[in-house]
DNA sequence: ATTAGCACTCAAAGAGATAGAGTGCTAACA
DNA sequence: TGTTAGCACTCTATCTCTTTGAGTGCTAAT
């Protein structure tokens, strides 16, 4: 059986009009609605051989067929035609315009919520991963007589601060001269390269004044590494599928809602696909089609995700999750442009100006 | 019609045996499983007789009762029994000593988790509303050339920075100065107290010397604003509510969802009842059943709140949400236990150590 | 190669029929 | 006078049976 571009045109028709219809396509309803110029008979008959090559399934004899994932995959690869968005799409990504001055949670946040509303999916996305950053400024700032704030700044903008109750016997002078020795020791240095090794080094520099302080090191040390360690995972429109008849039952949507708390779960689809893979894309977007998932929940659902840098650096991932009957065009082209918005705008607020 | 102690007894047997199984009581399952000593045709009576009175109602004729609003109200306002917790439940709280040194946010999560896990219902909490916190310490940190960090301190530990951009020619000594200036002006006033008036005074304070900082000093305003104003809620396990078969249907599951995700809607039901209100209580817990609740969602649905404190000041609330056949006694134990923990805590993290 | 035609299949929707839980009422009883 | 046994009645849930209609696969004609 080989595949011929009548049949590729026909595979393509069936699957269009499933995304919209999620209801079986019949062999008349092609015939009648899409002007092929073929009867239903011929029509039934390229089904079945669709149907038999793979790309296409039968939910029992007297239905019409649905695409299979491998349908999906053909399509996805070499099917579908580009979406491009309007005018009217466009106009609805004008919010992104004050995201300007903010923090980056908060951009990341509110693209989350962009990506779900424009998609009608759910969105998830990954904060910035900061193994790679550098350390801007480290500063301990005395906040009454028995207490401290350790605020640690990188260059990618984020922070992380935690307050430290200081020994007694400390004052305000004592503690900034001890923020002056932080500063110089760690400014410049990332995430990665601060050992155990480096947090000695501070400690014997210490060893002259500093005794009293060596608990507030040891803050210090535990915030860099849970700072390292952190990445955190937004979602947003969760609710968005339940308007899908593929979530159409309770313990379906449950299963759904639980696997989105499950923040390593979530981790785990968001990663970029590799080159063995099936769903490999080199543009960064991933696509993983229904079976093509590791999760059992996720066998009958589709992930499509892709990078967002500053400047070249992969800084983390966003992606929207959907039932495989999803519009993959529309919604590549929407991750792809909000993607690119946040790379502007965190170049913006990352590089330019340094 | 009056009210005899047998009618109470039968009316609380009744409740307890529905909220267990969300089934309507026949007549002669009360008869039987519990020992009253009478014949399910007495019971009948008296059931028909509690209908009337309005505490029970029934789905249709051949049904068997099941409460009224007004029936959960008499139940939760005279007719249950105070839940003792038990070693075992007690040890389910086990998780919270963990809390201990970290950030009240952290705090309040962690606490709204537990809350969902111990009920097995919806959980919602308010952030601590900074409105009458006193300022502790306000910084400008320089980050680099061209931007810092404005921090704010108040008194409840709760701090929010920002970074911003600052004018060319903006050297470190400068920032740190100007710094110190807002420090001495703010340090100690509640937010409550920062008006317009006082921007000024710092205004005309900087006139000889930091004209170039006026827009940071806006900042500073905004962001004192966003704090006042804001009160972030937390709610965790929403999806438990998707266990109760009040909940087995995905439109009805969606409304609920999406009501969580409404945060001004669901600040609205973490409001204490006032004297006028059945639900009233003085002891902080409020009760709200069903069409108690003003929202339309929540009409077949039971919120119980309580206050969570500092000292004797109220800082925010905490409450559940669950069907109006609600084990009442058990979940406003575990409301109290909670509340009492956090009580403890916050305590210890903002008083204590003054 | 395409198509008209027809027999066949199967799920979904509708129509009874049945079972069972529960009620209300009446009459008898202590 | 309060309680109870008994019975007719009601109503839902469930099961079975039938009908409907969409869709297929195959065959024979074009």
């Amino acid at each position: 059986m080989d595949m011929n571009e009548r049949k590729r045109k026909i595979l393509h028709s069936i699957i269009d009009e499933y995304i919209k219809s999620a209801e079986p396509i019949g062999s008349r309803h092609i015939a009648k609605n899409l002007d092929f110029g073929l009867s239903s008979a011929t029509i039934r008959n390229e089904m079945a051989d669709l149907e038999e090559m793979g790309y296409l399934e039968q939910p029992h004899t007297s239905a019409g067929r649905i695409p299979s994932d491998k349908g999906y995959r053909l399509y996805v690869d070499s099917l579908m035609n580009d979406y491009e968005l309007t005018v009217s799409d466009l106009s609805d990504f004008g919010g992104v315009l004050e995201w300007k001055m903010g923090q980056i949670d908060k951009i990341i946040k509110r693209a989350s919520v962009l990506l779900s509303e424009l998609t009608h999916y759910t969105a998830v996305l990954t904060t910035p991963e900061m193994r790679r950053g550098a350390i801007k400024t480290v500063e301990l700032v005395p906040v009454d007589s028995a207490s401290a704030l350790i605020i640690l700044v990188t260059n990618e903008g984020v922070m992380k601060h935690k307050r430290v109750l200081l020994p007694a016997g400390v004052d305000g002078e004592f503690v900034h001269s001890f923020s002056n020795l932080l500063r110089e020791k760690l400014s410049g240095s990332t995430l990665e390269e601060i050992s155990a090794a480096k947090i000695s080094e501070i400690r014997r520099a210490m060893q002259a004044h500093f005794e009293l302080l060596f608990p507030v090191l040891d803050f210090i040390a535990e915030i860099i590494d849970d700072v390292r360690a952190e990445t955190e995972i937004f979602t947003s429109g969760a609710t968005n599928i339940l308007n899908y008849p593929e979530f159409n039952d309770v313990h379906r949507a449950k299963e759904f809602l639980e696997f989105l708390d499950n923040k390593e779960a979530v981790a785990e689809i968001l990663q970029p696909a590799t080159g063995q893979e099936a769903g490999f894309s080199d543009g960064g977007i991933t696509v993983r089609i229904g079976k093509e998932n590791k999760q059992d929940i996720m066998q009958k659902s589709s992930v499509i995700t892709a990078n967002y840098y500053v400047g070249d650096q992969v800084m983390g991932r966003l992606g929207i999750i959907g039932p495989t009957r999803m519009d993959y065009p529309k919604t590549i082209a929407k991750i792809k442009q909000i993607s690119a918005m946040l790379n502007r705008l965190l170049y913006d607020l990352y590089i330019e100006e340094e």
